[in-house]
DNA sequence: CTGTTAGCGCCTTCAA
DNA sequence: TTGAAGGCGCTAACAG
């Protein structure tokens, strides 16, 4: 820490011109005479001058910073969604802030007061121009009233897009996941292969996430068989969980010859429950998973899953918030999102191994 | 978009004070007068004002924010860092602007230029308090000129603590991870159990987190049997790789009896090829990982693995960036960092599953 | 094409 | 205990 940065105040005097003049160079406008505008650029290079964000803000109003509130970045779907709005974001010029609320996951924390409406807080003070929620308190059934309020109030001053499921009364904008369509997608390819008992494990109860898909997968199980209540186990998003599910399911004797699980980490620890039952997959039974984690053809069996197109999500995400950054309009058209696509492997039984894709 | 936040000359208005009252109860200045102060704070409350942490920082020269660089956010071991130091980050009022560089991992991006070059940059531009630097073109044997001048040059302005080896040049502050304890430990565990025909797998080579480990595992391995250079096989971190080195040795026909991977990832990739090779583990080898990631509890086999103690990591990294942050000393005392731990599951083939801690 | 001036929102002297 | 004034580094009119 022995040097300092310039200020444009000094690189102007260096120069021999006025700070407007500096300014302009650095703001490529062109009314500056090439003679002035190359002393200028040497003696910024020489310095390593960088332009203070602070200041520019300061007068700008932006902060080239955008927030990111995820509940569990140790959860590969939020880094994978985070690492891609980073890419694209950075490409835009823009930075993340990232605020990890851990209000999911192993280290979750209690407190009756919702760490989010604090973040909302400190995401105010540092005056973000676009901000990201990608789960936690906004994928609740009931939302309580402080942070709908607080949630509302956040977006009527920096524009929120939320990516997960609409909620009534809550002003953002959405980013839809099509839950619906590949949990679907993945139970009729079970149903295709013959399977009739069917069950259901992982993922918290009373989330959005888990109660759309526990729907959609009843919605379309009734239609080819039916549903038993006993073999849908709700409790979590990870390893444990299926794992715990599994126990649960062969204590009460009434493993089912199929299940969907939330995603493939709760599909892992059900195959190492399975395993310490001296069962395996697919063997005994079928495994199923509604979103892909990456490694999922490492596992053993390689899981057959839904790809939830997690990159174009991301993409949209960004084009929508960079778009309502500028403006209150609403955005002219729906950007196209890749549906979400049903990834044979091994886990299912299916003997249609690789390549095959619906 | 509706609203817009305050501004403290509004607040005194609205108030009937002058800014600077208002100024003095926003940061705690005892000389107000109560009926004053609690007139402010109503009104303060009344607006949801929050105080811009741009102008605050035009002031003070702090943004109150740092910024963590690194390579691979779908790494678990950098999400878990990461996680962990904006835990301690928010305790302290700190928030983390993060940059994700993408030199490692899926999408590994090359370019001649490397890209923490220009997030140095950006950081510059931002403003930040202070830097943590995860790994990356950090950890590589040889630094290109250009880097090194562009991080000390960073390190000038900014203090930058390193999550890594060493690195004669370099003047940032460096947090050891000790990984020839951990090696040597997890190698010690294989040769008591009686294995002499050890091999390695996976990790990039000519980046010192390999060569120190592979350095460790040689120096051990020769005191007790002798080192087979053709089953160390050096590629990269993750799954693919593992299960690309046993591809590898299974073609030329030299699978070892045990093998250490560089972590869990790459042993997952180990076992699933050792799967489609009918081969398994712990039966026909043994295959710790020096690394632990989540989840290692739930594969198949459960993975005998070292716990790096990155909590801790994340703990002294931060403690001894916000200490560097008001001065210029020396750090008083090395504060301490638990040893890398060994933990027994299965892959090593040891009876003793569970409970046995060294 | 160039320089002067007035803020952006806040903190910090300095007087009162 | 309070208010007025100056300045943090930069941009954006406005004159020249």
């Amino acid at each position: 820490m022995t040097h300092k940065n310039l200020t444009i105040k000094e690189i102007a005097q260096r120069s021999g011109v006025s700070i407007s003049t500096v300014s302009r160079v650095l703001n490529n406008s062109p009314s500056v005479s090439n003679e002035k505008r190359e002393k200028i650029q040497a003696v910024i290079h020489e310095n390593d001058y960088q332009p203070s964000m602070v200041a520019r803000s300061m007068v700008s109003k932006r902060t080239h910073t955008l927030a990111i509130i995820a509940p569990d970045i140790n959860n590969p779907y939020f880094t994978d969604l985070i690492s891609e709005i980073e890419l694209i974001a950075n490409q835009s010029n823009y930075s993340i802030l990232l605020f990890n609320t851990m209000s999911a996951g192993n280290r979750k924390v209690e407190t009756k007061d919702s760490i989010e409406i604090s973040v909302f807080k400190s995401i105010l003070e540092k005056q973000v121009d676009g901000i990201f929620i990608l789960g936690g308190d906004i994928d609740k059934e009931d939302l309580s009233e402080s942070y709908l309020t607080a949630l509302n109030h956040l977006n009527s001053i920096i524009p929120v897009v939320v990516i997960g499921q609409y909620q009534n009364g809550v002003n953002c904008h959405f980013i839809d996941r099509n839950l619906k369509y590949g949990v679907t997608l993945i139970t009729q390819h079970l149903l295709s292969l013959g399977y009739r008992d069917i069950g259901f494990i992982g993922g918290e109860p009373k989330i959005k996430i888990t109660t759309e898909r526990v729907k959609a997968f009843k919605e379309i199980l009734s239609l080819y068989s039916s549903v038993n209540e006993e073999t849908i186990i709700l409790n979590d998003y990870y390893a444990k969980d299926g794992y715990q599910a599994i126990k649960l399911l062969i204590e009460k004797n009434i493993l089912p010859k199929a299940l969907v699980a939330m995603n493939d980490q709760v599909a892992l620890g059900a195959f190492r429950a399975l395993n310490d039952y001296h069962l395996s997959c697919p063997e005994d039974i079928a495994i199923v998973s509604c979103d892909a984690f990456p490694d999922a053809d490492f596992q053993t069996p390689r899981i057959t899953n839904v790809n939830q197109h997690n990159h174009d999500l991301a993409q949209v995400a960004l084009t929508t918030l960079l778009f309502y950054l500028d403006t209150t309009e609403i955005l002219p058209e729906n950007m196209s999102q890749h549906l979400p696509e049903l990834v044979i492997r091994e886990s299912c039984g299916s003997k249609n191994i690789g390549g095959l894709k619906l």
